[in-house]
DNA sequence: GAGTCGTGGTG
DNA sequence: TCACCAAGACT
Protein backbone atom coordinates (compact mmCIF):
# COMPACT_ATOMS: atom_id res chain seq x y z
CA UNK A 1 0.00 0.00 0.00
CA UNK A 2 1.74 3.43 -1.11
CA UNK A 3 1.19 6.69 0.90
CA UNK A 4 0.18 9.55 -0.58
CA UNK A 5 1.22 11.47 2.56
CA UNK A 6 4.79 13.28 2.17
CA UNK A 7 7.34 11.76 4.25
CA UNK A 8 7.22 13.04 8.02
CA UNK A 9 9.37 16.09 8.36
CA UNK A 10 9.82 15.73 12.27
CA UNK A 11 12.70 13.34 13.46
CA UNK A 12 11.30 10.61 15.25
CA UNK A 13 13.96 10.04 17.29
CA UNK A 14 13.57 13.82 18.62
CA UNK A 15 9.94 13.39 18.88
CA UNK A 16 10.14 10.25 20.77
CA UNK A 17 12.43 11.54 23.33
CA UNK A 18 10.39 14.63 23.81
CA UNK A 19 7.57 13.30 24.05
CA UNK A 20 8.52 10.49 26.36
CA UNK A 21 10.56 12.63 28.68
CA UNK A 22 7.26 14.70 28.96
CA UNK A 23 5.07 12.15 30.16
CA UNK A 24 7.79 10.86 32.90
CA UNK A 25 6.74 14.04 34.26
CA UNK A 26 3.33 14.90 33.90
CA UNK A 27 1.41 12.13 33.48
CA UNK A 28 -1.26 11.23 35.67
CA UNK A 29 -1.67 8.90 38.00
CA UNK A 30 -3.91 7.11 37.27
CA UNK A 31 -5.68 3.58 38.77
CA UNK A 32 -5.22 1.67 35.85
CA UNK A 33 -1.42 2.34 35.54
CA UNK A 34 -0.96 2.40 39.19
CA UNK A 35 -2.15 -1.43 39.21
CA UNK A 36 -1.79 -2.46 35.57
CA UNK A 37 -2.59 -5.66 35.49
CA UNK A 38 -4.62 -6.98 32.40
CA UNK A 39 -7.95 -7.16 33.65
CA UNK A 40 -7.57 -4.01 35.21
CA UNK A 41 -6.39 -2.09 31.87
CA UNK A 42 -9.01 -4.46 30.30
CA UNK A 43 -12.13 -2.95 32.31
CA UNK A 44 -10.06 0.36 32.12
CA UNK A 45 -10.33 0.57 28.09
CA UNK A 46 -13.96 -0.56 27.80
CA UNK A 47 -15.30 2.19 30.18
CA UNK A 48 -12.89 4.85 28.90
CA UNK A 49 -14.15 4.23 25.22
CA UNK A 50 -15.80 7.37 24.01
CA UNK A 51 -16.24 8.50 27.84
CA UNK A 52 -13.86 11.11 29.44
CA UNK A 53 -11.82 9.48 32.55
CA UNK A 54 -13.42 11.72 34.98
CA UNK A 55 -16.13 10.00 34.62
CA UNK A 56 -15.02 6.41 34.58
CA UNK A 57 -12.58 6.93 37.98
CA UNK A 58 -15.20 6.28 40.35
CA UNK A 59 -17.24 3.36 38.43
CA UNK A 60 -13.76 1.95 37.84
CA UNK A 61 -12.81 1.66 41.42
CA UNK A 62 -16.13 0.34 42.28
CA UNK A 63 -16.14 -2.45 39.22
CA UNK A 64 -12.89 -3.51 40.70
CA UNK A 65 -13.53 -4.00 44.09
CA UNK A 66 -16.67 -6.16 43.08
CA UNK A 67 -14.55 -8.43 40.25
CA UNK A 68 -11.34 -8.49 40.40
CA UNK A 69 -11.12 -11.17 38.10
CA UNK A 70 -12.69 -12.19 35.02
CA UNK A 71 -13.93 -15.00 36.23
CA UNK A 72 -15.64 -13.09 39.53
CA UNK A 73 -17.63 -11.03 36.43
CA UNK A 74 -18.55 -14.30 34.82
CA UNK A 75 -20.01 -15.36 37.94
CA UNK A 76 -22.81 -12.80 37.68
CA UNK A 77 -25.45 -12.37 35.45
CA UNK A 78 -24.63 -9.71 32.62
CA UNK A 79 -27.35 -7.42 34.34
CA UNK A 80 -25.73 -6.88 37.55
CA UNK A 81 -22.17 -5.84 34.74
CA UNK A 82 -25.19 -3.48 33.56
CA UNK A 83 -26.41 -1.88 36.91
CA UNK A 84 -23.02 -1.15 38.43
CA UNK A 85 -22.19 0.28 34.18
CA UNK A 86 -24.17 2.93 36.24
CA UNK A 87 -24.27 6.48 33.92
CA UNK A 88 -21.37 5.67 31.62
CA UNK A 89 -23.23 5.69 28.76
CA UNK A 90 -23.60 3.13 25.53
CA UNK A 91 -24.77 0.75 28.15
CA UNK A 92 -23.96 -2.37 25.56
CA UNK A 93 -20.48 -1.78 26.52
CA UNK A 94 -21.10 -3.34 29.90
CA UNK A 95 -22.70 -6.36 27.79
CA UNK A 96 -19.61 -6.89 25.73
CA UNK A 97 -17.36 -6.67 28.66
CA UNK A 98 -19.69 -9.54 30.65
CA UNK A 99 -18.97 -11.56 27.74
CA UNK A 100 -15.93 -11.01 27.25
CA UNK A 101 -14.94 -12.14 30.51
CA UNK A 102 -17.37 -15.05 29.96
CA UNK A 103 -15.14 -16.23 27.09
CA UNK A 104 -12.09 -15.50 29.03
CA UNK A 105 -13.03 -17.94 31.01
CA UNK A 106 -14.00 -20.46 29.15
CA UNK A 107 -11.27 -20.10 26.18
CA UNK A 108 -8.36 -18.96 28.18
CA UNK A 109 -8.32 -20.30 31.61
CA UNK A 110 -9.34 -17.00 33.04
CA UNK A 111 -6.31 -14.78 31.77
CA UNK A 112 -7.01 -11.94 29.37
CA UNK A 113 -5.18 -13.33 26.14
CA UNK A 114 -2.10 -11.68 24.80
CA UNK A 115 -2.20 -12.23 21.14
CA UNK A 116 -4.18 -9.50 18.55
CA UNK A 117 -6.20 -12.53 16.99
CA UNK A 118 -7.24 -13.48 20.79
CA UNK A 119 -7.82 -10.36 21.54
CA UNK A 120 -10.18 -9.36 19.16
CA UNK A 121 -12.02 -12.01 18.91
CA UNK A 122 -13.63 -10.83 22.42
CA UNK A 123 -16.75 -9.32 22.28
CA UNK A 124 -16.14 -5.20 22.49
CA UNK A 125 -12.44 -5.31 21.42
CA UNK A 126 -11.95 -3.73 18.49
CA UNK A 127 -8.35 -2.56 16.81
CA UNK A 128 -8.02 0.67 19.30
CA UNK A 129 -8.86 -1.34 22.72
CA UNK A 130 -6.73 -4.89 21.35
CA UNK A 131 -3.44 -2.48 20.82
CA UNK A 132 -3.96 -0.81 24.38
CA UNK A 133 -4.84 -4.44 25.92
CA UNK A 134 -1.13 -5.17 24.13
CA UNK A 135 0.64 -1.74 25.18
CA UNK A 136 -0.58 -1.24 28.38
CA UNK A 137 -1.17 -4.39 29.95
CA UNK A 138 1.50 -6.49 28.22
CA UNK A 139 3.76 -3.67 27.52
CA UNK A 140 3.85 -5.21 24.37
CA UNK A 141 4.47 -3.33 20.90
CA UNK A 142 1.06 -2.64 18.98
CA UNK A 143 0.04 0.55 16.87
CA UNK A 144 -2.36 2.36 18.94
CA UNK A 145 -4.25 4.57 17.31
CA UNK A 146 -6.99 6.57 19.64
CA UNK A 147 -8.80 9.79 19.49
CA UNK A 148 -5.66 11.75 20.88
CA UNK A 149 -2.83 10.09 18.98
CA UNK A 150 -4.55 10.52 15.72
CA UNK A 151 -5.00 13.93 16.81
CA UNK A 152 -1.46 14.51 18.09
CA UNK A 153 0.21 13.05 14.57
CA UNK A 154 -2.25 15.12 12.47
CA UNK A 155 -1.07 18.29 13.76
CA UNK A 156 2.48 17.67 14.73
CA UNK A 157 3.47 15.18 11.27
CA UNK A 158 0.81 15.83 9.21
CA UNK A 159 0.20 19.95 9.66
CA UNK A 160 -3.52 19.39 10.09
CA UNK A 161 -6.20 20.60 13.12
CA UNK A 162 -8.01 17.32 12.99
CA UNK A 163 -7.70 13.86 11.91
CA UNK A 164 -10.39 12.34 9.00
CA UNK A 165 -12.94 11.16 10.94
CA UNK A 166 -12.53 7.73 9.99
CA UNK A 167 -9.15 6.31 9.91
CA UNK A 168 -7.28 6.32 6.81
CA UNK A 169 -4.64 3.52 5.27
CA UNK A 170 -2.15 6.90 5.53
CA UNK A 171 -2.60 7.44 8.64
CA UNK A 172 -1.88 4.01 9.68
CA UNK A 173 0.72 3.77 7.82
CA UNK A 174 2.41 7.29 9.40
CA UNK A 175 1.99 5.61 12.71
CA UNK A 176 3.10 2.13 12.01
CA UNK A 177 6.31 4.33 11.00
CA UNK A 178 6.53 5.93 14.26
CA UNK A 179 6.60 3.07 16.09
CA UNK A 180 9.50 2.62 17.77
CA UNK A 181 11.66 -0.51 18.16
CA UNK A 182 11.79 0.33 21.99
CA UNK A 183 9.36 0.77 25.00
CA UNK A 184 6.62 1.40 22.05
CA UNK A 185 4.14 0.71 25.02
CA UNK A 186 5.46 3.96 26.61
CA UNK A 187 5.01 5.85 23.55
CA UNK A 188 1.60 4.85 23.02
CA UNK A 189 1.04 5.63 26.92
CA UNK A 190 2.91 9.47 26.19
CA UNK A 191 1.29 10.15 23.07
CA UNK A 192 -1.96 9.76 24.12
CA UNK A 193 -1.59 11.52 27.40
CA UNK A 194 -0.08 14.45 25.35
CA UNK A 195 -3.17 14.65 23.11
CA UNK A 196 -5.15 14.31 26.32
CA UNK A 197 -3.88 17.03 28.50
CA UNK A 198 -1.93 19.42 26.28
CA UNK A 199 -3.05 19.20 22.59
CA UNK A 200 -6.63 19.13 22.84
CA UNK A 201 -9.41 18.99 20.56
CA UNK A 202 -10.45 22.51 21.78
CA UNK A 203 -8.02 24.56 22.91
CA UNK A 204 -4.59 23.55 22.67
CA UNK A 205 -2.17 24.40 24.79
CA UNK A 206 0.90 24.89 22.74
CA UNK A 207 2.51 27.12 25.42
CA UNK A 208 3.74 24.08 27.48
CA UNK A 209 3.66 21.64 24.82
CA UNK A 210 6.87 19.68 24.72
CA UNK A 211 6.90 19.17 20.74
CA UNK A 212 5.85 22.63 19.96
CA UNK A 213 9.28 23.42 17.80
CA UNK A 214 8.54 20.46 15.75
CA UNK A 215 4.94 20.83 15.38
CA UNK A 216 3.76 21.47 11.92
CA UNK A 217 0.42 22.64 11.97
CA UNK A 218 1.99 25.37 14.81
CA UNK A 219 4.97 25.99 12.41
CA UNK A 220 2.08 26.17 9.42
CA UNK A 221 0.21 29.01 11.88
CA UNK A 222 -2.82 27.08 13.05
CA UNK A 223 -4.75 26.36 10.05
CA UNK A 224 -8.49 25.78 10.28
CA UNK A 225 -9.90 22.76 9.86
CA UNK A 226 -9.88 21.72 5.73
CA UNK A 227 -13.30 19.40 5.12
CA UNK A 228 -16.45 18.99 5.75
CA UNK A 229 -17.76 19.60 9.51
CA UNK A 230 -17.95 17.02 11.94
CA UNK A 231 -21.56 15.73 12.40
CA UNK A 232 -22.96 16.76 15.78
CA UNK A 233 -24.86 14.45 17.45
CA UNK A 234 -28.03 14.96 18.14
CA UNK A 235 -30.04 13.84 21.04
CA UNK A 236 -33.64 15.58 22.23
CA UNK A 237 -35.93 13.14 21.29
CA UNK A 238 -33.85 10.83 19.58
CA UNK A 239 -34.08 6.90 20.18
CA UNK A 240 -30.90 7.28 22.01
CA UNK A 241 -32.59 9.59 24.61
CA UNK A 242 -35.30 7.27 24.87
CA UNK A 243 -33.28 4.18 25.54
CA UNK A 244 -31.32 5.90 27.92
CA UNK A 245 -34.85 6.77 29.87
CA UNK A 246 -35.85 3.56 30.11
CA UNK A 247 -32.36 1.85 31.06
CA UNK A 248 -32.28 4.42 33.92
CA UNK A 249 -35.76 3.38 35.27
CA UNK A 250 -34.42 -0.35 34.99
CA UNK A 251 -30.72 0.15 36.74
CA UNK A 252 -32.41 2.34 39.46
CA UNK A 253 -35.21 -0.24 40.18
CA UNK A 254 -33.81 -4.07 42.43
CA UNK A 255 -35.96 -5.80 40.45
CA UNK A 256 -38.55 -6.40 37.78
CA UNK A 257 -40.52 -3.50 36.90
CA UNK A 258 -43.58 -3.19 35.55
CA UNK A 259 -44.26 -1.38 31.62
CA UNK A 260 -46.53 0.63 33.21
CA UNK A 261 -42.96 2.05 34.70
CA UNK A 262 -41.21 2.35 31.49
CA UNK A 263 -44.39 3.83 29.98
CA UNK A 264 -44.41 7.29 32.11
CA UNK A 265 -40.93 8.29 31.36
CA UNK A 266 -41.25 8.90 27.52
CA UNK A 267 -44.90 9.90 25.99
CA UNK A 268 -44.55 8.94 22.18
CA UNK A 269 -45.67 5.20 22.49
CA UNK A 270 -44.63 4.44 19.17
CA UNK A 271 -40.76 4.70 19.79
CA UNK A 272 -41.12 3.86 23.19
CA UNK A 273 -41.77 0.53 22.07
CA UNK A 274 -39.30 0.32 19.42
CA UNK A 275 -36.70 1.33 21.72
CA UNK A 276 -37.87 -1.13 24.51
CA UNK A 277 -38.13 -3.72 21.66
CA UNK A 278 -34.48 -2.61 20.45
CA UNK A 279 -33.41 -2.97 23.90
CA UNK A 280 -34.38 -6.61 24.46
CA UNK A 281 -33.37 -7.49 21.08
CA UNK A 282 -29.69 -5.79 22.30
CA UNK A 283 -29.84 -8.17 25.00
CA UNK A 284 -29.91 -4.88 27.65
CA UNK A 285 -33.67 -5.93 28.88
CA UNK A 286 -35.33 -9.17 29.79
CA UNK A 287 -38.84 -9.27 29.23
CA UNK A 288 -41.19 -11.48 32.16
CA UNK A 289 -44.15 -12.74 32.92
CA UNK A 290 -46.79 -9.99 33.68
CA UNK A 291 -45.73 -7.30 31.32
CA UNK A 292 -42.44 -6.94 33.40
CA UNK A 293 -39.28 -6.06 32.44
CA UNK A 294 -35.92 -6.43 34.00
CA UNK A 295 -31.66 -6.33 33.31
CA UNK A 296 -30.82 -9.20 31.77
CA UNK A 297 -30.80 -12.47 34.75
CA UNK A 298 -31.89 -10.28 37.59
C1' DG B 1 -18.68 3.48 4.95
C1' DA B 2 -22.12 5.94 7.05
C1' DG B 3 -25.34 5.28 11.12
C1' DT B 4 -26.18 4.01 15.54
C1' DC B 5 -25.32 3.67 20.27
C1' DG B 6 -25.52 7.35 26.31
C1' DT B 7 -24.16 10.75 29.19
C1' DG B 8 -22.60 14.96 30.99
C1' DG B 9 -19.00 18.53 31.10
C1' DT B 10 -17.45 22.67 28.75
C1' DG B 11 -15.33 26.45 25.63
C1' DT C 1 -26.29 29.08 25.51
C1' DC C 2 -25.45 25.04 22.87
C1' DA C 3 -22.71 22.53 19.61
C1' DC C 4 -18.86 19.96 20.39
C1' DC C 5 -16.36 16.43 22.52
C1' DA C 6 -14.86 12.16 25.19
C1' DA C 7 -8.63 5.93 25.57
C1' DG C 8 -14.64 3.10 19.90
C1' DA C 9 -17.21 -1.03 18.38
C1' DC C 10 -20.30 -2.91 15.44
C1' DT C 11 -23.44 -3.40 11.52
Amino acid sequence: MTSSMPPPIVDPTRLHDAVIDWFGRAARDLPWRRDATPWAVMVSEFMLQQTPVARVLPVYEAWLERWPTPADLAAEPAGEAVRAWGRLGYPRRALRLHAAATAIVEGHGGQVPTSPEDLRALPGVGEYTAAAIISFAHGGRAVVMDTNIRRVLARVVTGVEFPAAAVTAAERELATSLLPAERAHVWAAATMELGALVCTARSPQCQVCPVAQMCRWRAAGHPAHDGPPRRGQSWEGTDRQCRGRLMAVLRDATGPVAKAALDVVWPDAAQRERALDALVADGLVEPLEDETYALPGT
